[in-house]
DNA sequence: AATTGATTTAACCAAACAGTTAAATTTAAT
DNA sequence: ATTAAATTTAACTGTTTGGTTAAATCAATT
């Protein structure tokens, strides 16, 4: 009574995830939770009493690695140049990891923008201290004067935006074709580095 | 039996543009459109056989305005400078009259990836005419040696990224309020266009 | 006035679906 | 072997929902 109880949970919660982000919380079928859990309707209830639990629950699963990954990097890294790279490269892996996530947060979050109000508070990301690196090396000349909020955005644009728009820019630009646009994230790494600091350092080679 | 016609049909499709914008096509109900159009739910279904139906109609509404801006401006500006800026203004301004367009687009598009193929081909944009473009620049050694197709992606990004993760950006980032949010996207279009051209442009002020 | 299409009313159907219940069966721990 | 929890089976409830139907009313055209 206590082996497979973990199991069990962790079984419904990846193919909860699983069909929600391909699904939507509304296209999401119970049913086809458990099917793809591998056990039956009644027993999905019996662990997550209602499908907005478990869909918080699968939520809120999703959105800490985010989290973890931006504050990891706020800790480790000082300096702004540091900092784009180390930001730039922990993101674009966990996206590669995690590639349905973003969409997944973002549409969830348009339909229901107060559920991520505790997400929010619970998980105090501190954004405030990258603005403030921006904000000294504006004054000390080192970068061009861009206001650090609009910066901030950038960065975290050029890293998102590719996979929420993946369809797009596959079926567009990359002849349809995965292998493209596996080779597209591959190489967008080092792009964006370049890319921002060109953008940003006053002096740039 | 004509003057209104057109009329209740407009009705109809600004309705359920709405709702579906704002729940999702699994999230709308058709009642719920009908009301938003107020009239009743079998006049809607009198003028569109489906739910199916009525939003492809929809959809292809919303798709075919982001071409049309797309097209525009390539017609329009021939040097990589006069493109970026006609580019990002019109896509902003764009974006600022729908602004939800960018979230239904990316979401119908990721649940039903084979939908847009038609609207992909039957509404042809241009977009390799930017990136030779961009190319010739390159090879002239006036931009600095990125990726056409990376400094495409950059531009869009940077425009609509702002739009799908507004909840976000406006929650972290600019204290939950809908003015500094207006004021964000106000002053991101020059923000943009400075960014974009400091970073592409290898002699910048 | 007669016709025709637009719109409403209201009742209805069938399917899908979240969630429940209760009894039976299996599994593991003691 | 007993016990208790985990899991299955299967039937069921109540509601929501997309879609239909048919008759009635309204509005404009002829």
């Amino acid at each position: 009574m206590v082996k497979k109880t973990v199991s069990t949970e962790e079984k419904i919660i990846a193919a909860a995830k699983k069909v929600f982000i391909l699904k939507g919380i509304d296209g999401a079928r119970m049913q086809e939770i458990a099917d793809e859990a591998g056990i039956n309707k009644s027993l999905l209830h019996y662990y997550f009493r209602s499908k907005d639990k478990l869909f918080d629950r699968v939520f809120s699963d999703s959105f800490i690695p985010v989290v973890k990954t931006i504050n990891l990097v706020f800790e480790k890294f000082q300096d702004i140049d540091s900092l784009v790279e180390g930001f730039v490269r922990h993101y674009i892996t966990m996206l590669r990891e995690n590639p349905y996530i973003p969409h997944f947060i973002i549409h969830e979050l348009n339909r229901n923008p107060d559920r991520i109000v505790e997400q929010i508070q619970s998980s105090s990301v501190n954004l405030n201290r990258i603005m403030e690196i921006i904000s000294k090396d504006v004054e000390g000349h080192k970068l061009r004067p861009f206001k650090p909020v609009h910066v901030l955005v950038n960065i975290v644009a050029l890293c998102v935006f590719p996979f929420v728009a993946r369809p797009i820019i596959q079926g567009f630009l990359l002849n349809d074709s995965e292998t493209e646009f596996r080779e597209f994230i591959e190489e967008r790494t080092q792009h964006i580095i370049s890319f921002v600091k060109s953008a940003i350092f006053i002096n740039h080679p």
